[in-house]
DNA sequence: TTTATTCGTTCACAATGTCAACTAATTTCT
DNA sequence: AGAAATTAGTTGACATTGTGAACGAATAAA
């Protein structure tokens, strides 16, 4: 047998089986963040197994031709803000997708500086049928819980998200004084 | 002003405003895996921007060190499969975390091949201060859930990720049936 | 109209993830 | 016991992702 650097995490053997709360010692179980990583490294890992076989994509591609679908016609910038990504992976990411012929560019009549970015037909149809496998994913990680907690769980992270990302943006603010301009924005 | 690759997600605009739900079309921000990944990458980010400049250390060594911290003394893989990462990475974080005198390596008397990795008592003071920090930050993250909710989210995250690690470990003996080893572990 | 800002591209590099090859030690099988 | 397969850890190679800065061109602000 090939040796594989397998993640042996097994049959969930090392997942937050309940310990023993010691009362003063902070444990990193009890992290919020922690299980996040966790859990988003793992559900990273189920579509990069599914998808990057069948599509030939990368998890960041698909994810950016997902996200231009619901967009429509954007700008990069717009592009990158939805799908949290900076400009310039966007600037990449967007041109090998042009190549291989899943977006379209065109030119912003509005401002000669900006492109604005479409789905061709093979890209929207490529979106879709990923779409629909990833929903398909989704479900069975979810499978555990009912509709009431997949739904109670969905908003529970939207909220946070949102705070987040108001908190993240403080947080920039004071780390870097020097631009003072972003304070302008609510 | 720099130039800076900004994340210009500002205050929150681009997170899931609610969105007109077309009936058929599936749409990426309905997707948990999506909401997960976006939610995680702010974590990181957050986490980065704190921990980095105060103790020069990356989040993934200090996620080692916080997992180690709870396991006491362990053998690498042991502590690679608790940290989620692979043993390669692993080896490669533990040895930079030896050099800096944050962890100390034992032979391990039962097995000559495996060793035995501890804190040292810098590594553990490390360990606690920065799992304070982590706990200030998540406070700021769930501050708009209330306590009874923060506790839903944690365990509704529990549920899933030991269904999705299963799911996980599924998928992969399906993918390759080279090693049909991996079915006997449950 | 000079100055500052913004859009997209590109460069350079750090961090992370993935897999295969290798050794030494251990276990399994016969 | 001895050969064969397995396992622990290290290392090499490489793909992917993340971050920040420099730059030209276009636009907005002074």
């Amino acid at each position: 047998m090939q040796n594989r650097d397998q993640l042996n995490e097994k049959s969930g053997d090392y997942f937050d089986r309940l310990h023993e709360q010691s009362e003063k010692e902070p444990d990193i179980r009890d992290l919020f963040s922690f299980q996040l990583q966790r859990l988003a490294g793992l559900s990273t890992r189920i579509a990069a197994l599914s998808i990057r076989p069948k599509y030939g994509i990368t998890p960041r591609e698909w994810r950016v031709l997902a996200v231009l679908k619901y967009l429509g016609e954007v700008p990069l910038q717009e592009l990158a803000k939805h799908s949290g990504l900076l400009k310039s992976q966007m600037s990449r990411t967007v041109s090998a997708m042009i190549e291989r012929g899943y977006i379209a560019k065109t030119a912003n009549p509005q401002d000669g500086r900006s492109i604005l970015l479409t789905l061709s037909p093979e890209g929207l149809a490529l979106s879709r049928s990923i779409l629909e496998d990833s929903f398909e994913r989704n479900e069975e990680m979810l499978a555990t819980l009912s509709r009431a907690e997949q739904q109670i769980l969905v908003e529970l992270l939207r909220r946070v998200t949102r705070t987040s990302s108001k908190y993240y943006h403080e947080l920039r603010n004071t780390a870097s004084q020097s631009d003072l301009k972003s304070l302008e924005e609510e």
